[in-house]
DNA sequence: CGATTCATTGAGCTCACTCAACCTTTGTGG
DNA sequence: CCACAAAGGTTGAGTGAGCTCAATGAATCG
């Protein structure tokens, strides 16, 4: 998943997209001038429509396009030889899903939406096309991927060092930061993953997650009624995380 | 980390490097012109050596340059606030250092060298200048970055997945293919990282590694003997991995 | 409104952890 | 070159956090 917590300069993507509901904008646009914004915008492919359950793409498949989420909620999945499923991380709007696939040009995840969703699809050669005319962008791009691999060393960091209510916690510290970028609440929203989604990505089992749920609400840090999110004590919560608060997790 | 395993681009990128004896060329100059290798090698800053035990760069410090290891072998960690250390990855040879600081200009882990190592410095404006000169550098720079996005992955994958063995295991296999792509032998190195590191880079305790150990030779295996690796059976092996042989864990 | 999927809670178990003792290797100064 | 200190590695015994299995309740959806 793309992140945009935490970093500068995504914050202020984050607001050009605000005022000018351009989901591209949000994602790339970093420092681009209006040229190359009208440029980025006719790059942009229509957009498309993904209902929940559907996936965007599927492991294994041949990279075709990116894509940036302009409404809606996705879940990526790796699956094992077994057919073990591991989720890898959830993405919501502004954020872009496939850049893993860069790499060997094929996706080695499957991105499924958790909510009827949009898309635009993004070129990645045309990308790199604009990329070399405005350097802006290709920098910008570039921090993308780079904070793709910052979460994903950060959620290592996770799976080393925390127990199973921490894990909950900073999970749920990392929702609620991306929601109030986005001008939603930070401290009330509703969760679009099932607890066994929750449980994969964070290395647990399903069950656990029940149990942590039960936990953060004795300890009164959180009331989760089934998928509702009521932070009781936002603070309480990054202090119960320790040293992850400051982090992207 | 950076890692070569897997995409047919990168052996490619390796044998051009053992017939040159240039090291970044092994991290970027797939489908580049001689002349655009000329440049980028004028665009490396002079060796240096880095000391066992001493660190490459830490963790906060500003992202002055990237590096490509031309000798030794690293190992990246984080620590949180309370000091606990994750270690996030081990580097060797023609892999690159650095690129998670792409995203907010600051190092997210610290690189410390496990033996006296000799690595080039890469300064990543610069470099970002010559993609644009040269698409091919560009766009194989990315690779890289895509690539330790997919490894993050699969790591992920590993921690929700495997049991002590299994994870040992593939840490072995992961080696092994490495090596081998370097015109090491696949089944018999030396670990230049203590069983503490194995550890938290697996997510588990030092004593489980151990253990570990000991079962994977009484199921003859493997033999480690200190830090020395003897793979008895690398298909059994692979087996014992189950569905991730065929990724790069 | 019945079926199916999802969530919760309990009981017992297991794998990895903790603590501890001991062994082996590495490094250093006399 | 040896001796001894310090760091790293191995093994055992007991514990515990999270897992499995199972039963039941709540939500979602044709």
């Amino acid at each position: 998943m793309t992140h945009i917590l935490g970093s500068a300069s995504e914050s202020q993507m984050f607001r050009s997209y605000v005022t000018n509901d351009n989901v591209v904008e949000l994602c790339l646009t970093l420092g681009l001038c209006s040229e190359g914004i009208t440029q980025l915008n006719s790059l942009m492919t229509p957009r498309k429509g993904v209902k929940k359950g559907e996936s965007l793409f599927n492991q294994g498949e041949r990279l075709e396009s990116l894509y940036a989420i302009r409404s809606g909620f996705f879940k990526t999945t790796m699956t094992t030889k077994e057919g073990k499923e591991q989720v890898s991380g959830f993405q919501m709007m502004g954020e872009m899903l496939g850049m893993d696939a860069i790499s060997t040009e094929h996706h080695t995840s499957s991105a499924i939406a958790l909510v009827d969703s949009v898309v635009y699809g993004v070129d990645f050669s045309q990308l790199q096309q604009l990329g070399r005319e405005f350097p802006a962008l290709q920098r910008n791009f570039m921090k993308l991927m780079s904070d793709e691999i910052v979460h994903s060393r950060t959620v290592l960091l996770m799976m080393g060092t925390m127990n199973s209510d921490e894990r909950l916690a900073a999970f749920l510290l990392n929702l609620s930061g991306r929601f109030a970028l986005r001008g939603y609440s930070p401290i009330s929203f509703i969760l679009r993953m099932r607890r066994e989604d929750i449980a994969s990505y964070l290395g647990l089992r399903m069950e656990t997650i029940c149990r942590a749920v039960t936990r953060l609400r004795e300890m009164s840090l959180a009331n989760l009624s089934g998928r509702d999110v009521e932070i009781v004590n936002l603070l309480g919560l990054k202090d119960h995380v320790a040293g992850f608060s400051r982090q992207r997790v």
